[in-house]
DNA sequence: CATAGGATCGCCT
DNA sequence: GGCGATCCTATGT
């Protein structure tokens, strides 16, 4: 079942960045639709977390979403190039997000093979990075804003449960800048590997 | 207005 | 494992 708003007001935003792990996420844009298995997880804890955009109460043009309701997309361009896709949790004026950063592909693969020039299907490897993932999906930083209960972007629960034991937890990437928030253990993310033994 | 740099990727060696 | 691509955002004058 696709998720309810009132799922992604939950408060505490690890605990539900680490439930996105075997959640499905569905896009239908530009007329296709395409999706897969959340493998990879990341969550910003809001205006004391040093590594979110968020941090210290901030707003500008760009994080004002992350101040919206839980269940909106929040998407912004990366080194010029890569989209990047977050969920906005929490209840409205807590700006938390959750950074999906790796997807087993389920749906559409031949329209995120094009979309992301693969020539070959290896579920080993594809989809690992959040840019690749709104490649894939075809999501662009001009989604951000989208609710997440409409028919573009969305999360389904299909009962699809990873065992704890192959949950790898540990920092988040590239947020050195953070200081010791930057050792936070606020990272998720299942093998691919071991996905295709439980599927 | 000008500028530095970023929650990255793919190609090259 | 190093580097170039590429452009919006935040910040400072």
């Amino acid at each position: 079942m696709k998720l309810p708003i009132e799922y992604y007001r939950k408060s505490n935003v690890v605990s539900l960045a680490k439930s996105f792990l075997g959640k499905y996420l569905f896009t239908y844009l530009d007329g296709k639709f395409t999706g897969g298995i959340i493998t990879e997880t990341e969550a910003y804890n809001g205006i004391i977390d040093k590594a979110s955009h968020a941090f210290g109460g901030r707003r500008t043009n760009r994080t004002e979403i992350m101040y919206a309701d839980g269940g909106t997309a929040y998407v912004y361009l990366c080194y010029g190039i890569h989209s990047l896709f977050n969920i906005v949790t929490n209840r409205k004026d807590i700006p938390h997000a959750i950074l999906i950063r790796a997807l087993f592909p389920i749906e559409g693969l031949e329209t995120m093979m094009i979309r992301t020039n693969k020539k070959n299907l290896n579920r080993m490897n594809l989809f690992i990075g959040p840019g690749l993932v709104s490649k894939a999906l075809g999501i662009h930083y001009s989604d951000t804003g989208k609710k997440l209960n409409g028919n573009e972007i969305w999360i389904e629960d299909r009962n699809f449960k990873i065992p704890n034991a192959k949950i790898i937890t540990g920092p988040r990437v590239g947020v050195e800048y953070a200081g010791k928030d930057a050792a936070l253990p606020y990272r998720f993310r299942v093998m691919h590997r071991d996905l295709e033994k439980i599927i």
